[in-house]
DNA sequence: TTCAATAAGTGCAACAGCTCAACTTTTGAA
DNA sequence: TTCAAAAGTTGAGCTGTTGCACTTATTGAA
């Protein structure tokens, strides 16, 4: 998910521990780093600006930079734990009556990529960048297939199964595939949504051997 | 897959035409590669073995050594192309009154790391090999990835559906997606067999709109 | 047989991402 | 005030990978 400016901010962060002026630093330091990245990646590519150029626009070493981000990817996505939050949020927190299935294709067409660009055009310029960049997308595609385990926990205990049903696991992991599988579609939305089906449908033959 | 040898041999490769001298030698070069790789990388761990180090051992420039495998994990894996001719296989020859999800499931059970280590000791190293190192893994699971738009085609054709239909493209992703959301159960080849229920009940209840 | 075109291979330098070890500064608290 | 941990720095260095200029070997045709 795209951070929300590009200038260089020392945002409060929605935890309200007060932190100290070291963390506080810290946390400047971070965002320096991630905007500087952002502006370079925006202006000229991903591929083509390199990591001692970030670090010095930053004016940090490139150790420095590391400390703060694992890996070059890392700069472009932010907020990871924010998003499975979400994830989870769109299972447990469903409207009644609807299955599980049709709340991830929900979550996934509002989420993920295959939100029309309504107003925001830095979201949009964002989100152009990852399409373009493989790099940015086999990165982004691992980022979610982190949450695998915690979403099939999840979908165990809102449908009482077992907590380790591999029908769990294999719709967990499904549905944070479809996005990717729907990539190369002409028509990437109505991709997702006859990915979802073919789930849901398995999901609701299966999910109830009782009935 | 794995190579059949780990010694150094000049492998006649199964098709007929008789190549010239030129074309002999090349894939002895490239087999002296793989063979090297191999070794060392059975004897002390993928990351643990360099590319330069390689080279030398195979008695080749790095240059050579990557005008011949594009990347480092390639020198692990062969016959790409081999397995997808196998992969379309099982769905167009699969037998009478088999669904398509069903002889994938197939497939998968008796292909993709899921055999159980049956008398072959090598293949059972090489298995292991590439379970144990992450970078192969990931690698593994895009060359079969890389086989999806073949096997969205074959099934469209093999369903009736056209040849673009979003399900289709869903069924095939999903499908060589399984073995990795199996990967870390306990017992995996049960996952497997879970995952692809899942899909074969949302086939059969998508797939003849007509029924 | 000769010869030019082509492909394979070489050597080396360089770049990009990333890590390590040793060292300095800042900071929070005792 | 003191002191250990955390944050940051420096600089060297490793690894995968590429580009470039160059040498050979093989081949198909003249």
């Amino acid at each position: 998910m795209p951070r929300p400016t590009t200038g260089t901010t020392t945002d409060s962060i929605s935890t309200s521990a007060p932190m100290g002026r070291r963390e506080r630093k810290k946390a400047a330091t971070r965002q320096a780093i991630a905007d500087a990245a952002l502006r370079l990646f925006l202006e000229r590519g991903y591929d083509e600006v390199g990591i001692r150029e970030i670090a010095d626009a930053a004016d940090v070493s490139t150790t420095t930079l590391f400390k703060h981000f694992p890996v070059k990817e890392a700069l472009v996505f932010d907020e990871e734990s924010d998003q499975e939050s979400r994830l989870l949020a769109a299972v447990r927190e469903r409207p009644e009556g609807q299955s599980i299935p049709a709340a991830l294709r929900e979550h996934a067409l509002t989420t993920r990529r295959m939100a029309a660009t309504d107003g925001d055009t830095t979201l949009a310029v964002f989100t152009e960048l990852v399409a373009r960049t493989p790099a940015l997308r086999d990165y982004a595609q691992k980022m979610w297939l982190r949450h695998t385990t915690a979403l099939a926990r999840a979908i165990a205990e809102e449908s009482g199964l077992a907590a380790d049903d591999p029908l769990c696991t294999a719709l967990a992991h499904f549905a944070l595939e479809a996005p990717r599988a729907a990539y190369s579609h002409a028509d990437p939305r109505e991709a997702v949504i006859r990915a979802f089906d073919l789930l849901e449908y398995g999901w609701n033959a299966l999910s109830r051997p009782a009935l």
